[in-house]
DNA sequence: GTCTATAACTCGATAGAC
DNA sequence: GTCTATCGAGTTATAGAC
């Protein structure tokens, strides 16, 4: 029982990196079993369809980031827990050619099996409510400014994190992730007001 | 040769639409063939290979890009040389489920043929460089604000854009683009440091 | 230029031995 | 739980008739 819980992480560990890396539909069974040694027969043993392999993934995945953030809530300054969510982002990024997964599958959306289509949405709607209310604290304590609703803010946070690791990767430059989070978080902050205002 | 011309044409115009939609993975010569009334053999007549399908798609959509904003150039205002090119992604994302061809091949990335990635990243490339260029000329003339380099708003900007589409998508509410499009060009224009010094 | 036909391969998935 | 073996469908791509 051991051993099966065992191998279905594991399962889900290599399958993971095959698709933050490649995509849902660029990765097989085949493929994923040769990185454990095992054939793909045993791999439908743990997950019958591919569809269920790939809701388990992002469940997993969304669960880890709500652990991860639940973390981040005990902290009392909203600028630090953005700077540490950032932080969870760039941890994907930076190993290899990998991205956020829920990236990479909203980009195939609508090829995606039905069943997997509202849980990449429920994760993106979660970090939007994460950032929304992070963002709204933080201008309430006058740590953080910006202008319009936290709802939009948050999403055009989000939106330009995601973007910035598309781009990173297309352009083989991890470092260009960083330049462009930097530029967003800095804005964010109130002292961007007193420095951009010498021209 | 019109009659060839043409089906090239149309050829790229449904794959384009296709890919898109469904990433380039999950488009088959098949599946292009079925919407214009002809066989998956006669594709190959025009395009030997996936790849070089691809390929052209790629260059095609650039090159349509660098006229439209060749056209913007002659405009006197960055600002609204800024503003013509958001409507330029507008389009794309207004009428169904699409997203930029090259936000969808970037996600695709490590999984797309040899020649097709330097294409991407070249797309990826002239839009930054033609965004850090309208922002400068913009914070020169007073008519936009941000810190730091050109280059580094460029790339946020563009990054906002990009991970806009694939939030508004997988949300299926295409207004959501317009919310974060218009927040991350507010952020940009001179007078949100009037309106933002007001909580 | 487009067709039919098919080769050669990979995919997700199942059956049944061990 | 993992294996071998295989099915049926889908994929890119080619050959050759028209």
């Amino acid at each position: 029982m051991t051993e099966q819980a065992d191998t279905r992480e594991r399962i889900l560990d290599v399958a993971q990196r095959l698709v933050q890396h490649r995509g849902y539909h660029a990765v097989s069974y085949k493929d994923v079993g040769e990185q454990l040694g095992i054939r793909n027969a045993s791999i439908h043993y743990h997950f019958p369809s591919k569809a269920d392999l790939g809701l388990a993934l992002v469940r997993r995945y969304r669960e880890r980031l709500q652990v991860t953030l639940a973390a981040l809530d005990v902290l009392s300054s909203p600028a630090e827990r953005l700077s540490r969510f950032v932080d969870a982002y760039r941890d994907v990024v930076r190993d290899d050619g990998r991205v956020c997964l829920c990236t990479v599958l909203a980009a195939e959306d609508p090829a995606l099996p039905e069943t997997l289509r509202p849980e990449v949405r429920a994760f993106l709607d979660f970090n939007e409510r994460w950032l929304a209310r992070v963002l709204a604290e933080g201008r309430a304590e006058g740590e953080l400014r910006f202008d319009g609703s936290p709802e939009a803010a948050a999403a055009a946070f989000l939106a330009t994190l995601e973007g910035a690791m598309l781009l990173a990767r297309s352009a083989h430059d991890p470092a260009r992730f960083d330049l462009v989070v930097r530029h967003a978080t800095a804005a964010l902050h109130a002292a961007r007001f007193f420095q951009g205002a010498s021209p």
